[in-house]
DNA sequence: GCCCTTG
DNA sequence: CAAGGGCAACGCTTT
DNA sequence: AAAGCG
């Protein structure tokens, strides 16, 4: 017969450890657990039961609990010697399981069914008669093979039918009642071939918006916003939970990949993860799905990394500003850049501000557009110091609006146009046509509900020619910059 | 939302 | 099995 | 140096 105890015997020096050296016995009617409490060097219970002549052994990391709405892991160890049962001590530093071991509980425990057949199959049945723990228990073997191979299983407590029914009562109050009560999930809706899961779910509870609003409103401005997205590295706002969840930032491709959504060649972004690239409806659909609220993009397109194709101003007003105030401004910068020989570009930021963008050939590195853009706004700046500020903090731009050029860093970016904000409202960045600035109240104008009627109503895209404008940084305009030194 | 790690 | 963490990055400004 | 911010 094989040693069942080879592997017991095997970890320990029983010349240095207390423990038993022990040895199998032959099978008994009355079968013995035990519970013993390890201090080793993480602090766990180890949970043995008697069965065909050795102990069977689990570690529990957070010991038994009577709950039986509680599941325990048990990692499966070393079958261990019945004389363990009564081993109780010191196990000395450097030996296997060095801490102290205490039993916390003991007694005998009785198989419902067949116990050595429960046990091969992962599914062992049991009562305890001990002093600590009594009732009946289920040890049930799980897929996962845990750290080291060990076998995985998990210790729950079955609700016993008569004896703990007086306190039966408090038992089925205790149940996981809100589990139940949670309404059921909506059944899932499809769109662009892409599933929505949770399409009634509310992502903003102030305007009762839901995810398939979300998904829907990127499915319907996907011919607008795609020209925006194309073959660009796009950063993703992502709140599966809503407005009210915790959203996090994703720049890379994870491990939970999204349908749809393309990656593009490492070598773009060596060092990292492949960056994301959304480049159709159903990868837009898709993102939705997966929680994405807000689409960022770079100032520079995949295929040239190394030369920007457009500068982008943010006008962050203080809040107290009037709106006018805002327009106003966005109004002299883009005077500004006109007298240098730059047409830009103006969107609602979704938020508070504007966004003016200029759309640049790929022929200057970031160095000569990062410049350019910290000039400009230091320009405005300097000629209207109470309207402009370019120091970033809120106690810089009192009554002010602070000119975020920092956007035009290269590991920068800038919400997108046609993006949804992942604000109260679920406004959008929308394009707008500099004429009908006037007519605009507020950065949040639009959001998904109304946007695609602005759309609709449009006689034509107020960005219409940013796709056919790319301008160069002149040197002459580098001059006007006081910028002698540097090359367009 | 989903994967992976942890208890 | 259930719960929890991670899912970015940089320059700027203030402490 | 480190934390907070956009
Ligand atoms: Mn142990
Ligand atoms: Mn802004």
């Amino acid at each position: 017969m094989p040693n069942k105890l080879a592997t017991y015997h095997a970890k320990r020096n029983f010349r240095i450890t207390s423990e038993p050296r022990g040895q199998a016995q032959r099978a008994q009617d009355e079968l013995r657990f035990v519970v013993q409490r390890h201090d080793a060097s993480k602090l766990h219970y180890d949970f043995r039961l008697e069965l065909d002549g050795t102990l069977k052994s689990w570690a529990i990391p957070k010991g038994p609990s009577m709950n039986p709405a509680d599941k325990r892991l048990a990692v499966q160890v070393e079958d261990h010697p019945i004389s363990y049962a009564d081993f109780e001590g010191i196990i000395p530093a450097h030996q296997y399981g060095a801490g102290k071991v205490e039993i916390w509980d003991s007694g005998i425990w009785e198989a419902r069914g067949d116990a050595a057949q429960g046990y091969r199959d992962g599914k062992l049945k049991f009562h305890l008669y001990g002093d600590k723990l009594h009732g009946s228990w289920t040890l049930v073997r799980t897929r996962m093979a845990g750290g080291g191979n060990k076998q995985q299983w998990l210790l729950i407590k079955e609700r016993d039918e008569a004896a703990r029914s007086d306190s039966g009562i408090d038992e089925e109050a205790d149940k996981p009642v809100g589990k139940l009560l949670k309404h059921a999930p909506s059944k899932p809706a499809t769109l662009q071939g892409i599933t929505i899961t949770h399409p009634e779910r509310v992502i903003d509870p102030a305007s009762g918006l839901t995810k398939l609003d979300l998904a829907h409103y990127y499915d319907a401005v996907a011919p607008y916003l795609l020209p925006y997205l194309k073959n660009r590295p796009v950063y993703l706002l992502r709140s599966p939970g809503g407005l009210t969840g915790k959203a996090f930032f994703q720049r890379h491709a994870i491990r939970a990949a999204i349908p749809e959504i393309a990656i593009l060649d490492p070598s773009v972004d060596p060092e990292h993860q492949p960056l994301l690239v959304i480049n159709s409806a159903k990868a837009l659909v898709s993102a939705a799905q997966m929680g994405t609220i807000e689409l960022h993009t770079c100032n520079a397109r995949a295929d040239c990394m190394d030369k920007p194709d457009c500068m982008v101003f943010d006008l962050d007003p203080d809040p107290k500003l009037k709106w006018q105030r805002v327009v106003d401004g966005a109004r002299l910068l883009r005077e500004f850049l006109n007298e240098l020989g730059l047409d830009s570009f103006v969107k609602t930021s979704g938020s508070k501000g504007l966004h003016v963008v200029v759309p640049l050939a790929r022929r200057h590195t970031w160095e000569t557009v990062t410049r350019c853009s910290e000039a400009v706004a230091r320009h405005l700046a300097e000629t209207f110091p109470r309207k402009f500020g370019i120091k970033m903090g809120e106690q810089n731009r009192v009554c002010k609006i602070y000119i975020d050029h920092l956007r035009n860093q290269k590991m920068a970016s800038t919400v997108a146009p046609y993006s949804v904000r992942a604000r109260q409202g679920l406004s959008v960045s929308t394009p707008l046509s500099w004429d009908e600035l006037d007519d605009v109240t507020n950065s949040a104008m639009w959001n998904i509900q109304s946007l695609p009627a602005r759309l609709k109503a449009l006689k034509k895209d107020p960005w219409e020619a940013y796709g056919n404008t790319r301008q160069t940084i002149s040197k002459a305009m580098l001059r006007k910059l006081d910028m002698k030194d540097a090359a367009p």
